[in-house]
RNA sequence: GCGGAUGUAGUUUAAUGGUAGAACCCAAGCCUUCCAAGCUUGCUACGUGGGUCCGAUUCCCAUCAUCCGCUCCA
Protein backbone atom coordinates (compact mmCIF):
# COMPACT_ATOMS: atom_id res chain seq x y z
CA UNK A 1 0.00 0.00 0.00
CA UNK A 2 0.83 3.81 -1.06
CA UNK A 3 1.34 5.61 2.37
CA UNK A 4 1.81 2.59 4.21
CA UNK A 5 4.00 3.52 7.57
CA UNK A 6 6.58 0.74 9.45
CA UNK A 7 4.86 1.96 12.50
CA UNK A 8 1.21 0.66 10.84
CA UNK A 9 2.68 -2.15 10.13
CA UNK A 10 3.95 -2.95 13.51
CA UNK A 11 1.12 -2.04 15.40
CA UNK A 12 -0.93 -4.09 12.95
CA UNK A 13 1.82 -7.50 13.55
CA UNK A 14 1.02 -7.17 17.16
CA UNK A 15 -2.64 -6.51 17.66
CA UNK A 16 -3.46 -9.54 14.75
CA UNK A 17 -0.85 -11.83 16.06
CA UNK A 18 1.59 -11.85 13.73
CA UNK A 19 4.85 -10.56 15.20
CA UNK A 20 5.53 -9.03 19.03
CA UNK A 21 8.29 -7.16 20.50
CA UNK A 22 10.53 -9.90 22.32
CA UNK A 23 10.48 -9.90 26.10
CA UNK A 24 7.76 -7.13 26.20
CA UNK A 25 7.26 -8.09 29.66
CA UNK A 26 10.65 -7.12 30.54
CA UNK A 27 10.34 -3.64 28.72
CA UNK A 28 11.84 -5.69 25.72
CA UNK A 29 15.15 -6.66 24.66
CA UNK A 30 16.27 -4.30 21.63
CA UNK A 31 15.76 -5.70 17.73
CA UNK A 32 14.56 -8.50 18.89
CA UNK A 33 11.21 -10.17 18.12
CA UNK A 34 9.07 -12.99 18.66
CA UNK A 35 6.67 -14.51 15.64
CA UNK A 36 3.12 -15.27 17.14
CA UNK A 37 0.49 -17.84 16.10
CA UNK A 38 -0.28 -15.89 12.72
CA UNK A 39 3.09 -15.23 11.89
CA UNK A 40 4.27 -18.77 12.65
CA UNK A 41 1.85 -19.75 9.98
CA UNK A 42 3.01 -17.18 7.42
CA UNK A 43 6.58 -17.69 7.77
CA UNK A 44 5.86 -21.32 7.82
CA UNK A 45 3.96 -21.13 4.59
CA UNK A 46 7.09 -18.82 2.78
CA UNK A 47 9.45 -21.42 3.55
CA UNK A 48 7.48 -24.10 2.35
CA UNK A 49 6.63 -22.07 -0.97
CA UNK A 50 10.62 -21.64 -1.10
CA UNK A 51 11.35 -25.27 -0.38
CA UNK A 52 9.05 -26.13 -3.02
CA UNK A 53 10.18 -23.63 -5.75
CA UNK A 54 14.64 -24.01 -5.16
CA UNK A 55 14.17 -28.17 -4.12
CA UNK A 56 11.24 -29.76 -5.13
CA UNK A 57 10.75 -28.27 -8.23
CA UNK A 58 14.82 -27.86 -9.12
CA UNK A 59 15.17 -31.30 -10.06
CA UNK A 60 19.44 -30.84 -9.52
CA UNK A 61 18.91 -29.41 -5.98
CA UNK A 62 18.61 -31.31 -2.73
CA UNK A 63 17.98 -29.82 1.07
CA UNK A 64 20.48 -29.67 3.90
CA UNK A 65 20.27 -28.38 7.88
CA UNK A 66 23.58 -28.24 9.28
CA UNK A 67 24.35 -27.21 12.55
CA UNK A 68 24.58 -23.62 14.03
CA UNK A 69 27.81 -23.83 15.99
CA UNK A 70 30.55 -25.66 13.72
CA UNK A 71 34.40 -25.82 14.21
CA UNK A 72 35.65 -22.20 14.43
CA UNK A 73 38.09 -23.31 11.74
CA UNK A 74 35.02 -22.79 9.27
CA UNK A 75 35.58 -18.94 9.56
CA UNK A 76 39.00 -18.98 9.58
CA UNK A 77 38.27 -20.38 6.41
CA UNK A 78 35.43 -18.63 5.61
CA UNK A 79 37.67 -15.04 6.48
CA UNK A 80 34.62 -14.32 8.52
CA UNK A 81 37.27 -14.15 11.37
CA UNK A 82 39.18 -11.25 10.02
CA UNK A 83 36.34 -9.21 7.54
CA UNK A 84 33.72 -9.26 9.74
CA UNK A 85 35.62 -7.30 12.45
CA UNK A 86 36.12 -3.81 12.17
CA UNK A 87 37.91 -1.85 13.87
CA UNK A 88 36.21 1.02 15.24
CA UNK A 89 37.33 4.70 16.28
CA UNK A 90 35.68 7.50 17.89
CA UNK A 91 36.24 11.18 17.68
CA UNK A 92 36.27 12.78 21.16
CA UNK A 93 35.50 15.64 20.17
CA UNK A 94 32.11 15.32 18.40
CA UNK A 95 31.60 12.13 18.82
CA UNK A 96 31.85 10.39 15.45
CA UNK A 97 32.27 6.67 15.26
CA UNK A 98 34.89 5.39 12.49
CA UNK A 99 36.14 2.52 10.89
CA UNK A 100 39.65 3.15 11.49
CA UNK A 101 40.75 1.29 7.94
CA UNK A 102 38.35 3.55 6.00
CA UNK A 103 39.90 6.14 7.45
CA UNK A 104 43.44 5.65 6.62
CA UNK A 105 42.22 4.36 3.27
CA UNK A 106 40.63 7.63 2.51
CA UNK A 107 43.82 9.17 2.71
CA UNK A 108 44.86 6.16 -0.33
CA UNK A 109 46.96 4.07 1.89
CA UNK A 110 46.36 0.79 1.80
CA UNK A 111 45.23 -0.58 5.14
CA UNK A 112 44.31 -3.96 4.67
CA UNK A 113 47.36 -5.62 6.54
CA UNK A 114 47.35 -3.38 9.18
CA UNK A 115 46.88 -4.02 12.71
CA UNK A 116 45.18 -1.84 14.88
CA UNK A 117 48.52 -0.30 16.50
CA UNK A 118 49.81 0.29 13.35
CA UNK A 119 46.00 1.68 12.25
CA UNK A 120 46.33 4.25 15.24
CA UNK A 121 50.05 4.83 14.34
CA UNK A 122 49.01 6.11 10.92
CA UNK A 123 46.13 7.81 11.81
CA UNK A 124 48.12 10.30 13.77
CA UNK A 125 50.98 10.23 11.70
CA UNK A 126 49.74 11.61 8.65
CA UNK A 127 46.90 13.96 10.98
CA UNK A 128 43.99 12.41 8.99
CA UNK A 129 41.65 14.39 10.78
CA UNK A 130 37.98 13.90 11.55
CA UNK A 131 36.04 14.56 8.35
CA UNK A 132 33.32 15.63 10.67
CA UNK A 133 34.88 18.32 12.88
CA UNK A 134 38.82 18.59 11.56
CA UNK A 135 39.63 17.44 15.07
CA UNK A 136 42.75 14.99 15.99
CA UNK A 137 41.32 13.61 19.23
CA UNK A 138 40.25 9.99 18.51
CA UNK A 139 39.96 7.45 21.38
CA UNK A 140 41.67 4.02 21.03
CA UNK A 141 40.81 1.52 18.53
CA UNK A 142 38.09 -1.56 19.64
CA UNK A 143 37.70 -4.60 17.85
CA UNK A 144 34.11 -5.17 16.75
CA UNK A 145 33.44 -8.17 15.89
CA UNK A 146 30.07 -8.87 13.89
CA UNK A 147 30.35 -12.93 14.74
CA UNK A 148 28.67 -13.71 18.62
CA UNK A 149 30.59 -15.81 20.34
CA UNK A 150 29.99 -18.26 22.71
CA UNK A 151 31.54 -21.33 24.49
CA UNK A 152 31.37 -25.11 23.97
CA UNK A 153 31.56 -26.89 27.08
CA UNK A 154 31.14 -25.90 30.59
CA UNK A 155 34.13 -23.75 31.72
CA UNK A 156 35.14 -20.21 29.44
CA UNK A 157 38.52 -20.19 28.00
CA UNK A 158 39.64 -19.03 24.39
CA UNK A 159 40.16 -22.90 23.76
CA UNK A 160 36.55 -23.68 23.43
CA UNK A 161 35.51 -20.24 21.74
CA UNK A 162 32.83 -20.96 18.78
CA UNK A 163 30.81 -18.70 17.35
CA UNK A 164 26.81 -18.49 16.54
CA UNK A 165 26.82 -18.98 12.48
CA UNK A 166 26.67 -15.54 10.47
CA UNK A 167 25.12 -17.24 7.36
CA UNK A 168 24.48 -20.55 6.64
CA UNK A 169 25.99 -20.63 3.42
CA UNK A 170 29.33 -22.32 5.35
CA UNK A 171 27.43 -25.37 6.35
CA UNK A 172 27.08 -25.72 2.96
CA UNK A 173 30.33 -25.83 1.58
CA UNK A 174 31.70 -27.94 4.50
CA UNK A 175 29.15 -30.43 3.39
CA UNK A 176 30.22 -30.08 -0.22
CA UNK A 177 31.34 -33.24 -0.74
CA UNK A 178 29.14 -35.15 1.58
CA UNK A 179 25.95 -34.37 -0.01
CA UNK A 180 27.73 -35.22 -3.83
CA UNK A 181 28.86 -38.36 -2.60
CA UNK A 182 25.66 -39.65 -0.76
CA UNK A 183 23.53 -38.28 -3.05
CA UNK A 184 25.68 -38.87 -6.11
CA UNK A 185 25.03 -35.28 -7.25
CA UNK A 186 26.80 -34.76 -10.79
CA UNK A 187 27.80 -30.87 -11.40
CA UNK A 188 25.85 -28.95 -11.73
CA UNK A 189 23.56 -28.95 -9.19
CA UNK A 190 22.73 -27.39 -5.78
CA UNK A 191 22.39 -27.29 -2.46
CA UNK A 192 19.39 -25.50 -0.26
CA UNK A 193 19.09 -24.64 3.67
CA UNK A 194 16.91 -22.64 5.85
CA UNK A 195 18.33 -21.62 9.01
CA UNK A 196 19.06 -19.40 11.32
CA UNK A 197 22.08 -17.03 11.46
CA UNK A 198 23.45 -14.47 13.78
CA UNK A 199 24.93 -10.73 13.50
CA UNK A 200 26.03 -8.83 16.21
CA UNK A 201 25.18 -5.67 13.43
CA UNK A 202 26.57 -2.13 14.72
CA UNK A 203 22.71 -0.60 14.07
CA UNK A 204 19.37 -2.84 13.56
CA UNK A 205 16.34 -1.18 13.14
CA UNK A 206 13.10 -1.07 10.99
CA UNK A 207 11.41 -3.77 12.71
CA UNK A 208 12.27 -7.30 11.28
CA UNK A 209 14.13 -5.74 8.47
CA UNK A 210 17.28 -5.65 10.42
CA UNK A 211 17.98 -7.88 13.54
CA UNK A 212 21.08 -9.79 14.69
CA UNK A 213 19.03 -12.87 14.99
CA UNK A 214 17.41 -13.64 11.67
CA UNK A 215 16.73 -16.62 9.26
CA UNK A 216 17.79 -17.13 5.66
CA UNK A 217 16.84 -19.47 2.92
CA UNK A 218 20.25 -20.03 1.09
CA UNK A 219 20.92 -21.77 -1.93
CA UNK A 220 24.75 -22.54 -2.69
CA UNK A 221 24.75 -23.46 -6.60
CA UNK A 222 27.90 -25.68 -7.76
CA UNK A 223 28.91 -25.00 -11.73
CA UNK A 224 31.30 -25.99 -14.14
CA UNK A 225 34.04 -22.69 -14.00
CA UNK A 226 33.28 -20.46 -17.16
CA UNK A 227 29.17 -21.15 -16.74
CA UNK A 228 28.40 -19.27 -13.55
CA UNK A 229 27.62 -16.20 -15.33
CA UNK A 230 24.57 -18.14 -16.90
CA UNK A 231 23.52 -19.87 -13.61
CA UNK A 232 23.67 -16.29 -12.55
CA UNK A 233 21.58 -15.10 -14.71
CA UNK A 234 19.03 -18.10 -14.94
CA UNK A 235 19.06 -17.80 -10.90
CA UNK A 236 18.31 -14.01 -10.93
CA UNK A 237 15.70 -13.89 -12.91
CA UNK A 238 13.96 -17.48 -10.97
CA UNK A 239 13.46 -15.65 -7.34
CA UNK A 240 12.43 -12.56 -8.56
CA UNK A 241 9.75 -14.76 -10.44
CA UNK A 242 9.26 -16.82 -7.10
CA UNK A 243 8.33 -13.30 -5.28
CA UNK A 244 5.87 -12.41 -8.40
CA UNK A 245 4.50 -15.71 -8.28
CA UNK A 246 3.32 -15.04 -4.20
CA UNK A 247 1.83 -11.54 -5.31
CA UNK A 248 4.40 -9.10 -4.87
CA UNK A 249 3.98 -6.30 -6.94
CA UNK A 250 6.23 -5.66 -10.09
CA UNK A 251 6.48 -1.80 -9.19
CA UNK A 252 7.41 -2.38 -5.97
CA UNK A 253 10.72 -4.68 -6.76
CA UNK A 254 13.76 -4.13 -8.73
CA UNK A 255 17.14 -5.07 -9.66
CA UNK A 256 20.42 -3.50 -8.55
CA UNK A 257 23.56 -4.75 -9.94
CA UNK A 258 26.48 -4.08 -8.09
CA UNK A 259 29.22 -2.50 -9.50
CA UNK A 260 32.72 -3.00 -9.89
CA UNK A 261 33.94 -1.28 -6.53
CA UNK A 262 31.33 -2.41 -4.78
CA UNK A 263 31.89 -6.40 -4.97
CA UNK A 264 32.92 -8.19 -1.90
CA UNK A 265 36.46 -9.82 -2.60
CA UNK A 266 35.07 -12.95 -3.67
CA UNK A 267 32.68 -11.88 -6.11
CA UNK A 268 32.81 -11.51 -9.68
CA UNK A 269 29.31 -10.67 -10.02
CA UNK A 270 26.32 -9.41 -7.72
CA UNK A 271 23.01 -8.29 -7.59
CA UNK A 272 20.35 -7.49 -5.50
CA UNK A 273 16.85 -7.71 -5.81
CA UNK A 274 15.26 -4.77 -3.76
CA UNK A 275 11.75 -3.63 -2.19
CA UNK A 276 10.25 -0.53 -1.68
CA UNK A 277 9.24 -1.28 1.91
CA UNK A 278 7.74 1.74 3.91
CA UNK A 279 11.19 3.35 4.63
CA UNK A 280 12.63 2.64 1.28
CA UNK A 281 14.05 0.48 -0.84
CA UNK A 282 16.11 -2.18 0.96
CA UNK A 283 17.70 -5.46 0.29
CA UNK A 284 15.52 -9.09 -0.04
CA UNK A 285 17.59 -10.84 -1.83
CA UNK A 286 21.51 -10.70 -2.68
CA UNK A 287 22.27 -12.99 -6.13
CA UNK A 288 26.03 -13.58 -5.83
CA UNK A 289 28.41 -15.39 -8.05
CA UNK A 290 31.70 -16.72 -5.27
CA UNK A 291 33.67 -18.02 -7.66
CA UNK A 292 35.41 -21.24 -6.29
CA UNK A 293 36.67 -19.08 -2.98
CA UNK A 294 34.63 -20.78 -0.64
CA UNK A 295 35.67 -24.36 -1.93
CA UNK A 296 39.29 -22.97 -2.38
CA UNK A 297 39.75 -21.63 1.25
CA UNK A 298 38.11 -24.62 2.96
CA UNK A 299 40.14 -26.62 0.83
CA UNK A 300 43.50 -24.91 2.27
CA UNK A 301 42.53 -24.89 5.66
CA UNK A 302 41.27 -28.57 5.60
CA UNK A 303 43.75 -29.91 3.43
CA UNK A 304 40.74 -31.89 2.14
CA UNK A 305 40.20 -31.54 -1.38
CA UNK A 306 37.17 -30.03 -3.13
CA UNK A 307 37.42 -30.99 -6.47
CA UNK A 308 35.16 -32.74 -8.84
CA UNK A 309 35.68 -35.31 -11.29
CA UNK A 310 33.77 -34.53 -14.03
CA UNK A 311 32.22 -37.80 -15.56
CA UNK A 312 32.07 -36.77 -18.85
CA UNK A 313 34.90 -35.08 -20.02
CA UNK A 314 37.55 -36.30 -17.04
CA UNK A 315 37.83 -32.99 -16.36
CA UNK A 316 38.72 -32.06 -12.04
CA UNK A 317 37.94 -29.33 -11.16
CA UNK A 318 36.91 -26.98 -8.11
CA UNK A 319 33.10 -26.03 -8.63
CA UNK A 320 32.02 -22.16 -8.94
CA UNK A 321 29.43 -21.55 -7.05
CA UNK A 322 25.66 -19.15 -7.50
CA UNK A 323 24.38 -18.24 -4.27
CA UNK A 324 21.04 -16.76 -3.87
CA UNK A 325 20.54 -15.91 -0.22
CA UNK A 326 17.24 -14.25 0.90
CA UNK A 327 16.02 -13.50 4.26
CA UNK A 328 13.18 -15.10 5.68
CA UNK A 329 11.84 -12.22 7.63
CA UNK A 330 12.53 -9.69 5.63
CA UNK A 331 10.32 -11.86 3.23
CA UNK A 332 7.58 -11.59 6.02
CA UNK A 333 7.66 -8.30 6.18
CA UNK A 334 7.84 -7.58 2.43
CA UNK A 335 4.38 -9.92 1.55
CA UNK A 336 3.21 -8.29 4.89
CA UNK A 337 3.76 -4.37 2.89
CA UNK A 338 2.57 -5.51 -0.03
CA UNK A 339 -0.61 -7.64 1.01
CA UNK A 340 -1.51 -4.80 3.37
CA UNK A 341 -4.57 -2.89 2.43
CA UNK A 342 -6.98 -0.04 3.21
CA UNK A 343 -10.07 0.13 1.62
CA UNK A 344 -12.53 2.78 1.88
CA UNK A 345 -15.90 2.18 3.01
CA UNK A 346 -19.65 3.55 2.01
CA UNK A 347 -19.45 5.45 5.52
CA UNK A 348 -16.26 7.06 4.96
CA UNK A 349 -14.32 4.77 7.39
CA UNK A 350 -11.61 2.66 6.29
CA UNK A 351 -11.16 -1.43 6.92
CA UNK A 352 -7.74 -3.14 6.54
CA UNK A 353 -7.37 -6.10 4.33
CA UNK A 354 -4.53 -8.50 3.69
CA UNK A 355 -4.62 -9.65 0.58
CA UNK A 356 -2.38 -12.26 1.04
CA UNK A 357 -1.32 -14.91 -1.64
CA UNK A 358 -3.71 -18.38 -0.63
CA UNK A 359 -0.58 -20.35 -0.62
CA UNK A 360 0.42 -17.74 2.41
CA UNK A 361 -2.28 -17.23 4.53
CA UNK A 362 -2.25 -18.48 8.12
CA UNK A 363 -5.79 -19.71 7.90
CA UNK A 364 -7.05 -20.82 4.19
CA UNK A 365 -10.70 -21.45 5.17
CA UNK A 366 -12.81 -20.00 8.51
CA UNK A 367 -16.35 -21.28 9.35
CA UNK A 368 -18.75 -19.36 10.57
CA UNK A 369 -21.73 -20.30 11.56
CA UNK A 370 -24.65 -17.98 10.44
CA UNK A 371 -26.48 -18.04 13.97
CA UNK A 372 -24.90 -19.29 16.77
CA UNK A 373 -27.60 -21.08 18.24
CA UNK A 374 -29.07 -23.08 15.30
CA UNK A 375 -25.87 -23.98 13.53
CA UNK A 376 -23.04 -24.21 15.85
CA UNK A 377 -22.94 -27.99 16.58
CA UNK A 378 -22.72 -28.42 12.49
CA UNK A 379 -19.84 -26.33 12.50
CA UNK A 380 -17.66 -27.69 14.86
CA UNK A 381 -18.43 -31.13 13.01
CA UNK A 382 -17.38 -29.51 9.88
CA UNK A 383 -14.40 -27.37 11.82
CA UNK A 384 -13.08 -30.86 13.13
CA UNK A 385 -13.61 -32.33 9.60
CA UNK A 386 -11.93 -29.80 7.69
CA UNK A 387 -9.04 -29.55 10.17
CA UNK A 388 -7.71 -32.51 9.27
CA UNK A 389 -6.75 -30.66 5.73
CA UNK A 390 -5.43 -27.69 6.25
CA UNK A 391 -5.51 -24.60 8.88
CA UNK A 392 -8.94 -23.63 9.49
CA UNK A 393 -10.24 -21.23 11.78
CA UNK A 394 -14.09 -20.89 13.87
CA UNK A 395 -15.39 -17.72 14.77
CA UNK A 396 -19.04 -17.80 15.87
CA UNK A 397 -18.76 -14.66 17.70
CA UNK A 398 -20.78 -11.35 16.73
CA UNK A 399 -22.88 -11.23 13.08
CA UNK A 400 -21.84 -12.35 10.32
CA UNK A 401 -20.42 -9.60 8.45
CA UNK A 402 -17.90 -8.48 11.64
CA UNK A 403 -16.77 -12.21 11.32
CA UNK A 404 -16.09 -12.07 7.57
CA UNK A 405 -14.18 -8.94 8.32
CA UNK A 406 -11.96 -10.38 10.84
CA UNK A 407 -11.16 -13.34 8.72
CA UNK A 408 -9.98 -10.45 5.78
CA UNK A 409 -7.95 -8.60 8.00
CA UNK A 410 -5.95 -11.86 8.62
CA UNK A 411 -5.74 -12.53 5.39
CA UNK A 412 -7.90 -15.73 5.26
CA UNK A 413 -8.72 -16.38 1.60
CA UNK A 414 -11.91 -17.88 2.23
CA UNK A 415 -15.11 -18.13 4.65
CA UNK A 416 -17.73 -21.00 4.73
CA UNK A 417 -21.18 -20.17 6.52
CA UNK A 418 -23.81 -23.00 7.88
CA UNK A 419 -27.01 -22.17 7.58
CA UNK A 420 -30.14 -24.09 7.65
CA UNK A 421 -29.57 -25.64 4.11
CA UNK A 422 -26.51 -26.63 5.21
CA UNK A 423 -29.14 -28.90 7.93
CA UNK A 424 -31.32 -30.21 5.57
CA UNK A 425 -29.18 -30.63 2.59
CA UNK A 426 -25.71 -30.45 3.52
CA UNK A 427 -24.72 -27.58 1.51
CA UNK A 428 -22.34 -25.12 2.64
CA UNK A 429 -21.73 -21.41 1.41
CA UNK A 430 -17.62 -20.47 0.43
CA UNK A 431 -17.25 -17.18 0.21
CA UNK A 432 -14.36 -15.72 -1.21
CA UNK A 433 -12.30 -12.96 0.08
CA UNK A 434 -10.69 -10.80 -2.97
CA UNK A 435 -13.84 -11.32 -5.51
CA UNK A 436 -16.73 -11.58 -2.67
CA UNK A 437 -17.72 -14.31 -4.87
CA UNK A 438 -20.20 -16.97 -3.02
CA UNK A 439 -20.78 -20.44 -4.20
CA UNK A 440 -22.84 -23.15 -2.75
CA UNK A 441 -21.42 -26.15 -2.75
CA UNK A 442 -21.85 -29.77 -0.89
CA UNK A 443 -19.78 -30.21 2.07
CA UNK A 444 -18.14 -33.31 0.50
CA UNK A 445 -16.92 -31.19 -2.50
CA UNK A 446 -15.28 -28.62 0.12
CA UNK A 447 -12.02 -29.69 0.43
CA UNK A 448 -11.12 -30.44 -3.02
CA UNK A 449 -12.83 -26.90 -3.55
CA UNK A 450 -10.29 -25.10 -1.51
CA UNK A 451 -7.20 -27.38 -2.42
CA UNK A 452 -7.45 -26.27 -5.78
CA UNK A 453 -7.42 -23.11 -5.03
CA UNK A 454 -4.72 -22.83 -2.49
CA UNK A 455 -2.31 -24.53 -4.79
CA UNK A 456 1.07 -22.62 -5.38
C1' G B 1 27.52 4.14 19.82
C1' C B 2 26.25 9.71 19.27
C1' G B 3 22.37 13.76 18.95
C1' G B 4 17.04 14.88 19.31
C1' A B 5 12.03 13.38 20.69
C1' U B 6 8.78 10.03 23.21
C1' G B 7 6.80 6.32 26.99
C1' U B 8 -1.05 6.13 30.38
C1' A B 9 -5.50 -0.61 28.73
C1' G B 10 -4.36 -4.66 22.74
C1' U B 11 -4.91 0.28 19.78
C1' U B 12 -5.87 5.73 19.73
C1' U B 13 -6.02 9.04 23.51
C1' A B 14 -7.88 12.56 28.33
C1' A B 15 -6.80 14.50 33.02
C1' U B 16 -4.05 14.93 37.58
C1' G B 17 1.48 16.25 43.44
C1' G B 18 -3.91 12.96 46.82
C1' U B 19 -3.07 6.09 42.36
C1' A B 20 -6.84 7.56 36.37
C1' G B 21 -11.81 8.87 32.13
C1' A B 22 -13.16 7.72 27.15
C1' A B 23 -13.51 5.58 22.13
C1' C B 24 -12.38 1.41 19.26
C1' C B 25 -11.04 -3.68 20.11
C1' C B 26 -11.89 -8.06 23.05
C1' A B 27 -15.16 -11.43 26.20
C1' A B 28 -20.24 -12.97 28.10
C1' G B 29 -25.49 -12.40 27.21
C1' C B 30 -29.94 -10.62 24.33
C1' C B 31 -31.19 -9.89 19.25
C1' U B 32 -29.85 -11.34 14.34
C1' U B 33 -30.61 -16.09 7.93
C1' C B 34 -24.81 -13.17 4.79
C1' C B 35 -20.62 -8.28 5.03
C1' A B 36 -17.78 -4.09 11.44
C1' A B 37 -26.12 -2.54 13.27
C1' G B 38 -28.37 -2.17 18.29
C1' C B 39 -28.90 -3.09 23.77
C1' U B 40 -26.85 -5.00 28.68
C1' U B 41 -22.68 -6.54 31.45
C1' G B 42 -17.56 -7.32 31.96
C1' C B 43 -11.85 -7.50 31.45
C1' U B 44 -7.61 -4.61 30.78
C1' A B 45 -3.10 0.88 31.64
C1' C B 46 0.47 5.26 34.25
C1' G B 47 7.81 0.90 30.85
C1' U B 48 11.40 -0.40 35.06
C1' G B 49 14.37 1.06 39.34
C1' G B 50 15.83 4.77 42.64
C1' G B 51 15.32 9.89 44.84
C1' U B 52 12.52 14.36 46.75
C1' C B 53 7.82 14.58 49.39
C1' C B 54 3.09 13.07 54.52
C1' G B 55 1.90 11.35 49.56
C1' A B 56 4.74 10.69 42.69
C1' U B 57 1.50 8.43 36.90
C1' U B 58 2.76 13.82 37.44
C1' C B 59 8.96 16.73 39.75
C1' C B 60 14.39 14.89 39.59
C1' C B 61 18.06 10.94 38.38
C1' A B 62 19.24 6.39 36.23
C1' U B 63 17.84 2.48 33.21
C1' C B 64 15.05 -0.08 29.45
C1' A B 65 12.39 0.43 25.07
C1' U B 66 10.44 3.03 20.73
C1' C B 67 10.70 6.78 16.74
C1' C B 68 13.75 10.38 13.70
C1' G B 69 18.73 11.81 12.12
C1' C B 70 24.14 10.38 11.99
C1' U B 71 27.42 6.25 11.84
C1' C B 72 27.50 1.04 10.28
C1' C B 73 25.64 -3.03 7.26
C1' A B 74 32.59 -8.76 4.71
Amino acid sequence: MENLTMEKVTNFCKQYGFIFQGSEIYGGLANTFDYGPLGVELKNNIKKAWMKKFVQECHNNVCLDSAILMNPKTWEASGHLKTFSDPLIDCKACKTRYRADQLVESVSIDATSMDEQQLLATIIEKKIFCPKCGKLDYTGIRQFNLMFKTFQGVTEDNKNTVYLRPETAQGIFVNFLNVQRSMRMKVPFGICQIGKSFRNEITPGNFIFRVREFEQMELEFFCKPGTELEWFKYYKEYCKNWLLQLGVKEQNLRLRDHAKEELSFYSNATTDIEYKFPFGWGELWGIASRTDYDLLQHQKYSNKAMTYLDPETNEKYIPYVVEPSVGVDRTVLTILCDAYHEEPLASGETREVLKLHPFLAPYKLAILPLVKKFHSEKSYNIYTLLSNHFMVSYDESGNIGKRYRRQDIIGTPFCLTVDDNTLEFNTVTIRQRDSMEQVTIAIDEVVNYIETKIKF
